[in-house]
DNA sequence: CCGCAATGGACTCGTGCTGATCCCTTGACG
DNA sequence: CGTCAAGGGATCAGCACGAGTCCATTGCGG
């Protein structure tokens, strides 16, 4: 490193903190073929495609991605041997995600290792979610938004441990949806993802979910009845006991 | 399209809001040439480095940035020939910043375009930044991160119309960095970016100069003294400021 | 005065990815 | 029962880009 006996010399500009590490991080997340396939699991887990639902046809998807046909049919095979998808040929045919995920399915990288970001996902989570449910509450929501939360909401409460992570995770980003921000929405998203991640190691216990049906339920009246104040602090709250439960399990 | 008469069957499952635009979006930006071009840029408008600083070296940034040094030399090309770069060989060579920018270079693409997505900067901006803001003060902060936030506020006050949006910049940024998430961080970065573009299309005057001075200072007070509400109405009031002359400005 | 170290600059090769084109499969509809 | 539309599956040429290697330039230290 530049650590210990830098030279001598011609004036060191910047202390370098975390700016610079913020800005030339990157520019692609790596090889196109895997980032497609963390897209779409993103997209399972987080309850954008529901189970028995259709994914959009490669065509329409791949330009969508960003990505070639053949490099997305690459990315859905794996999850289809993965036991995640199917795929069903002719008209009215498509990629269909399977209706009972593989159930040892956990392929993450190796498990219980010290998650060194976990304040960091924490952190940023809170300042997403809690801002996302400040500024749904304060705006005006058309009819469809009311509906579309009060339906995932409905959806949510009382749901079995196994569908819990992906209809929790649904309403979070319903309700940065209806906050009007896109990038709001896409953040939102990310960081849901990595939570999930982080959620995946530890266990889901039936009181949790009770527990968090109720703060659901304080957070999306309060943003129905356009409380701002009451929307982030309701939110917040919520997010702390995962926070605590996290902290805890992860050490 | 699949617009008029959508056929007839099998169940349309998603009426698709926000979620799968956020979600199913590219996975690359683009060209890696391109986007390399876009990071150095914002490293040098945001005041990451300095005028007059010295690029971390091509053999060190190139891998950070996750492209070959080719790309990267490419990159650093094109921005020399545009004025915003110098390269010195030798030993303690390097690239540097030119100190004075190029005085006509407003590169960017066709101005006075209506920017469709002008709400969703700000109010992503609002979450983040004042998020950012009331997480700083939350925090037991280190002598370092108390000095180097009075620094940049310090060397914000009074600047001139010609730095003060890289110096004002450099301060935002520094209050996402003492937040303590990398996350946070960087997302503060790309939105400083955006809404710099944005800003670029409109005036600067001295009493918009003098009057962040003093919201600035609010908010740093804020955060040195522990005060997570103080520091995130401040900065609200703050964004407010730029919010309401950006939606005039821009219509 | 010589050599070394650290930087930018240039070249080559291998390959992952894109874009295009074609084929295969299936169901609806006339 | 034939045809067409809409989907997945496969193949191939071309190229952008990454990795590695060497050259060129500069200044410091001995």
């Amino acid at each position: 490193m530049k650590s210990s006996a830098a030279p001598p010399p011609a004036g060191d500009e910047l202390p370098v903190r975390g700016a610079d590490q913020a800005v030339f991080r990157p520019i692609r997340g790596g090889n196109a073929f895997e980032e497609t396939v963390e897209r779409l699991l993103q997209a399972l887990r987080l309850g954008v495609v529901a189970p028995g639902g259709r994914l959009p046809p490669g065509r329409e998807l791949a330009p969508r991605l960003g990505v070639s046909r053949a490099t997305l049919r690459e990315a859905v095979a794996t999850l289809q041997s993965a036991g995640y998808l199917e795929s069903r040929r002719g008209r009215y045919g498509g990629t269909f995600v399977v209706a009972a995920p593989p159930a040892g399915a956990r392929p993450g990288p190796a498990r219980s290792r010290p998650p060194a970001d976990l304040e960091d996902v924490l952190q940023f989570r809170l300042v997403l979610e809690a801002g996302a449910a400040e500024a749904a509450a304060a705006r005006s929501l058309t009819r469809a938004d009311r509906e579309h939360l009060t339906g995932l909401l409905a959806g949510c409460t009382g749901a079995g441990p196994a569908d819990y992570r992906r209809l929790d995770s649904r309403l979070h980003l319903a309700v940065a949806e209806v906050a009007g921000s896109p990038s709001l929405t896409t953040a939102v998203a990310d960081v849901r993802t990595r939570v999930n991640e982080l959620l995946d190691a530890i266990p889901l216990l039936p009181p949790n979910i009770e527990h968090s049906d109720r703060q659901h339920a304080a957070v999306v009246t309060a943003i129905l009845a356009g409380d701002p104040e009451g929307a982030r602090s309701g939110m917040a709250e919520h997010l702390a006991g995962t926070a605590a439960l996290l902290r805890g399990f992860l050490t």
